[in-house]
DNA sequence: CCTGGCGTTGACGCCGGGGTGAAGGTCTAG
DNA sequence: CTAGACCTTCACCCCGGCGTCAACGCCAGG
């Protein structure tokens, strides 16, 4: 299998391919021609790389999964580098999933009070019982509380 | 008040102040010299700007915010098209914790089967009960299955 | 007057990750 | 023969939010 079928099979591209094994990811036999030569098995390694890649893994971090298929174990995930760059992954994905829901509470926070504001605001536009009497030049025509 | 006065008051950079200015989000008077003259509400924007971005929006996001503050509003938030940002953001902060929860189960999912693949694969290899023989080469010392 | 510290503009760099594009050559399938 | 697939290398891109010069102007203190 050239490099052309090998992307095509794995839903990637030839490009793709090369920068793989440029970084020492999925090296390629080579044919008589110079053409990159590659089995089922490759596809297999590739095949592990979308996957974790589709999950938000870096590049780096497939690494021992494809090490580990290399190495001739049943799963990319049969070793125990790999399990550590899953629990890894676990680890920065709570950080994340804190840190984002922190933020949001806060901006929740903020849009209930700026809510709030406005209608308070509102509230005293329609009916102003205070002391201090309205500066407006009375521009708003639908009023339905002076009515 | 001068660019590097009003920098440091924030807690920023000049360089972060002119940029602000390119990009018509923070405007500055000039004086007679061609320096730049802030003052303290000039300090109120650039203060609002900052928040916002450490919460994480963008810098145009922030310019609504600092619009209603130079239209003279009580609180950047306190027109209607913060409010819009805000919930925009909140919109897009739970996608992303929707997203990263999704992947975060599934992956806390490959790796609970991943260690009972390995788990199941040790006791195997402790006390193996099933009818195939095992094709060992007995290069295993420590055997107490076989002694 | 000189120096140092602030200011000005514009242009380019960088950071990271995962590639893509182009140029120029070789090989192969039909 | 020719189109298309393949090879190499080097450079470039994307994103936002600045940082880092370069080369100069302005001004106060000693």
């Amino acid at each position: 299998m050239r490099i052309g079928e090998l992307a095509q099979r794995a839903g990637t591209t030839t490009r793709a391919l090369r920068y793989y094994e440029s970084r020492g990811l999925l090296p390629a036999r080579r044919g008589g021609n110079g053409y990159r030569a590659y089995d089922e098995e490759d596809l297999r390694l590739l095949r592990q790389i979308r996957v974790l890649q589709d999950f938000g893994f870096e590049l780096e971090e497939t690494r021992p999964f494809v090490e580990c298929l290399q190495a001739g174990h049943p799963a990319g995930d049969s070793c125990p580098a790999s399990l550590e760059v899953y629990r890894a992954k676990l680890a920065e994905l709570d950080a994340m999933v804190a840190r984002l829901t922190e933020v949001r509470e806060q901006v929740a926070a903020q849009l209930t009070q700026a809510e709030a504001a406005r209608d308070a605001l509102a509230a005293a536009d329609r009916e102003p019982r205070c002391e201090l009497a309205r500066t407006d030049d009375r521009t708003i025509e639908r009023g339905e509380g002076t009515r």
